[in-house]
DNA sequence: AAGATATATCGGTTTTTCCCGATATATCAA
DNA sequence: TTGATATATCGGGAAAAACCGATATATCTT
């Protein structure tokens, strides 16, 4: 776990909106529904939601994946998105003893 | 509470690790000892450990300031930072229930 | 095979961050 | 007042981040 890598990806009005839309795919993307919401949400959708270019949120999600706050499962043409909650677990537990 | 300015002032690792310093002034800072620790350790002990310009570490302990994670005291010539540990307490439950 | 769809990557412009050295400001000591 | 000490601020060069549009890649459909 990078402390920097994870604090440099949740420094971003954008990513942490996107972080905060995965908490409750179901209400926030129905889109996704008939697809289903076992793996996550699609690139996709969070782009038609995000306001941002394709691109720049394909370079967000992977660098939330990178820091490990999303995983992702490339299921045919699309790759599906979604928390990883002990990552933040852990950094919740790591700011409140190591930090 | 901004939290981009707080994960923002995290993302760097000279700034990690005076936050860190600061868990432990007396270990950290023996040269401190003589003025006490009352009010925290001030900008001269924490410049001379770092290894970084006078500059810097004064702008680094102010965008910790901006960001709540530490407080300042000027006393004469000293400004003295410490950790503001409910800033801290709350950033871990924010990252527990919220984010 | 050809076209459509979904995502990733590449190249680039603008803004921000990282640091520095120099200088300004404030206090203290003589 | 003069000089020393501590900190803050200013100006700037180099690197990274924030986006974007264009293009590449992979899969799906027909």
């Amino acid at each position: 776990m990078d402390q920097v890598e994870i604090f440099k990806a949740l420094s971003n009005k954008a990513r942490l909106q996107i972080l905060n839309w995965l908490k409750e795919p179901e209400v926030n993307f129905p889109g996704q529904a008939e697809y289903g919401f076992e793996n996550g949400v699609c690139v996709g959708q969070i782009h038609a939601k995000s306001g941002l270019t394709q691109s720049t949120v394909s370079e967000y999600l992977t660098s939330l994946q990178r820091a490990g706050l999303v995983t992702s499962v490339r299921t045919g043409q699309w790759t599906y998105y979604r928390r990883n909650e002990e990552t933040f677990a852990a950094l919740s537990k790591l700011i409140e003893t190591e930090i």
